[in-house]
DNA sequence: ATCCTTCTAGGGGTTTATCCTGATTCTTTA
DNA sequence: TAAAGAATCAGGATAAACCCCTAGAAGGAT
């Protein structure tokens, strides 16, 4: 019997979820949680076999639930149910200790074989999270990374500065250094993250979630 | 018997959803769709009673998907199933001719419930959807509604070329139209939006879920 | 018919952004 | 200690953005 912990902050999804686990004898749903410090209390008073998990929750952001569980209950599998293709997504995750990555859109039985995967000490990453771990093996260590921890710290002060529509000027006066610095600063911020103006810098960081 | 359309592009929850709804021995599910394209094909064919629709699908954005599904089949009644809590949401949706609106953090048993409100003829909206509507009543007419509502249809292109990152040049090439002309459009965008440079504008964007 | 809006286009201007190069100082690292 | 990186500043250039303005053509509304 395979008990598992649903971590979902949407109540009908969550329940959604139950249900279709339910389906399966060998599956047991031994209990919810909407947020992930919810989550970590209750794996650790009920150490499920499987703890699937939307990384996208409210109180304790899904990479921190899913790295503080790995480390508090490194016996349970953790399986990350995600609506995100972002590639950093699923290397982050992978990093903080997740067994298995499932897009939302994919097919409702791999959910199941996904559990039951992980149960057995196996691995299950859908086609989409697999590949993007498969490209990432073929890159040096430091690339794959976000190219915004490339930026250096002025930069990325620079960089949220650009980001919430500040002109250059503006920057320098905030930063408190000449305009031609600022420029400089916002010169190697855009080549740095390959974008060709402000706009699609703000873009790119809608897209990586920096937009405060 | 109530003959519901389940419209959700993630197939998981989809599936989920279908699972909670067939417990009810009054509610049959006659049909899925992935996006709303999809959506309208089948309920024009099938003209279930209810129709459930995520508003975050591709292909067809979910407001236009409701739009149109109200004015091709008006007897059919829409439930519209969101994450978003955004006040633009709820009373864009009632404008499209929604006639319940619930979150996906609201209990499951609403979703039943909703469904059979509907199916009544009756509407459903979640306590913050109506309490959303209800303030909304108390304010003039134009206010509350989105700055984004007051650009012309050519401007609405050009906000949208601009939010991609497009320069002046780029825009009025793709337009078909003058430098000047695009700058004119620019400027009026700008304007009316309220920002004073192209990275506030795509700020606005994200915080209004324009973004694609 | 007249008014209003939209779309179109342009003139002419200032400000900002983007893109080079080169250089100094300081810190960190090999 | 030598090399590399980070932060600073500057000159000089082009392109783009932004801000005024006027104005004609087309369409709908009153």
């Amino acid at each position: 019997m395979i008990s598992v912990l649903i971590a979902d902050d949407h109540t009908i999804l969550r329940h959604g979820l139950v249900s279709l686990l339910s389906k399966d004898e060998n599956i047991r749903v031994v209990a919810e949680a909407a947020d992930g410090v919810e989550a970590i209390k209750k794996a650790l008073e009920l150490k499920p076999t499987v703890i699937v998990i939307d990384i996208s929750m409210p109180e304790m952001n899904g990479m921190e639930a899913v790295k503080r569980l790995h480390e508090q209950l490194p016996e349970a599998k953790v399986l990350v149910l995600t609506m995100h293709e972002e590639q950093e997504y699923v290397i982050h995750m992978v990093r903080a200790g997740a067994s298995g990555y499932l897009l939302k859109d994919s097919a409702s039985d791999e959910l199941i074989d996904a559990v039951k995967a992980l149960a057995e000490g196996k691995t299950y990453f859908s086609q989409y999270a697999a590949s993007v771990l498969a490209t990432q093996y073929n890159k040096p260590a430091e690339s794959w990374q976000d190219p915004y921890k490339n930026l250096t710290n002025r930069e990325r002060e620079v960089f949220h500065l650009i980001i919430e529509g500040k002109t250059t000027k503006e920057i320098a006066r905030s930063l408190d250094i000449s305009v031609k610095t600022a420029e400089n600063h916002r010169g190697k911020v855009l080549d740095k993250l390959d974008v060709a103006n402000a706009a699609e810098l703000v873009r790119y960081a809608a897209k990586h979630h920096l937009l405060m």
